[in-house]
DNA sequence: CATCCGTGGGC
DNA sequence: TGCCCAAGGAT
């Protein structure tokens, strides 16, 4: 297998955007909250959330004095607001189990709610200077193209942790610059669509350039429709809450959505998921209020 | 392992 | 215009 290496952390000295997480000296509580926000949202949209969030609290401990109402309310329109409420409780777990230090270990890490494979690696590598492979899905395509000759990658694995492993060269930092040049790459050049070879530092090795640009089936799931979906009704819902500044009734919310069950559908599934509180017939986010004890308890 | 979970921009 | 896609994680 060619060196890929050498050329990716040449290539990122000089096209690596300039990140917000990326100045020096940005604490590794700053790289947690990028990270929660980066999972499935553009880089674009989340600049100017994070440094919002980050002025607001800027260490765990701050966040977990708050309550969950306002992580999700700060969260906006970020999409998938579960986040909002796991980095809140993340915040909690580091301030008590750590703290109020983001751990630097990663099983800690993955141990933290909303903390997965990407993310622990990400914070030890990029925050810590630690060494481990970084895989996410700009990766898994880079990897899929310039080493195995395919189009798209195929479903996320353990295995993609040992291919990156292969390529990371033995210094910590020089690792750290390859983790990060193989996720900039695909997200800048060897993108999904219409990828820029002829700017590539890997063309000249590529197997899938070598190959002819063989569509090798895209492995990947179609998106299932978001017009008239349960999501978009749960959003909707949400976003009424954060709205407004406080309880809203139940017979208050969307009532003129087409489709009733629908909607409460989707208001179960959200106190379901914590993002919501129901009570005496009213809606609000969790923690919004402080609960009154009821006489004689 | 497949499915579910928001929102908006680009083509 | 509709469809594709975006630094994933939990169940």
């Amino acid at each position: 297998m060619p060196d890929l290496a050498a050329p990716l952390i040449a290539w990122y000295r000089d096209a690596a955007r300039d990140l917000p997480w990326r100045r020096p000296g940005f604490p590794a509580w700053g790289t947690l909250v990028s990270e929660f926000m980066l999972q499935q949202t553009p880089v674009a949209r989340v600049v100017p959330h994070l440094e919002a969030w980050l002025a607001r609290w800027p260490t765990p401990a701050s966040l977990a004095e708050d309550p969950p109402a306002e992580a999700v309310r700060q969260w906006a329109n970020l999409g998938y607001p579960r986040r909002a409420l796991w980095l809140h409780r993340a915040a909690t777990e580091i301030r008590d189990r750590h703290g109020g230090v983001v751990p630097r270990d990663v099983d800690a890490l993955l141990a933290l709610t909303g903390v997965g494979d990407y993310t622990a690696r990400a914070v030890a590598v990029f925050a810590y200077g630690e060494r481990h492979p970084v895989v996410d899905t700009n990766t898994r395509r880079v990897l899929a193209r310039a080493v195995e000759g395919r189009s798209q990658p195929g479903a996320p694995s353990r295995r993609d942790l040992a291919a990156m492993a292969e390529i990371l060269p033995p210094d910590d930092e020089a690792a750290a610059t390859v983790n990060a040049a193989a996720m900039e790459l695909g997200a800048t050049v060897c993108t999904a669509r219409a990828p820029r070879c002829d700017v590539c530092p890997l063309a000249a090795t590529c197997a899938w350039r070598a190959a002819g640009f063989p569509d090798t089936g895209d492995g990947r799931r179609r998106q299932a429709r978001y017009e008239g979906s349960d999501r978009q009704a749960r959003g909707a819902v949400l976003k009424v809450l954060r709205d407004a500044d406080h309880e809203v009734p139940l017979e208050a919310v969307m009532p003129d959505w087409p489709d009733p069950l629908q909607r409460d559908r989707a208001i179960d599934s959200l106190v379901s998921d914590g993002l919501v509180e129901a009570s005496l017939g009213m809606l609000r986010l969790p923690g919004s209020v402080s609960p009154r004890r009821p006489r004689g308890a």
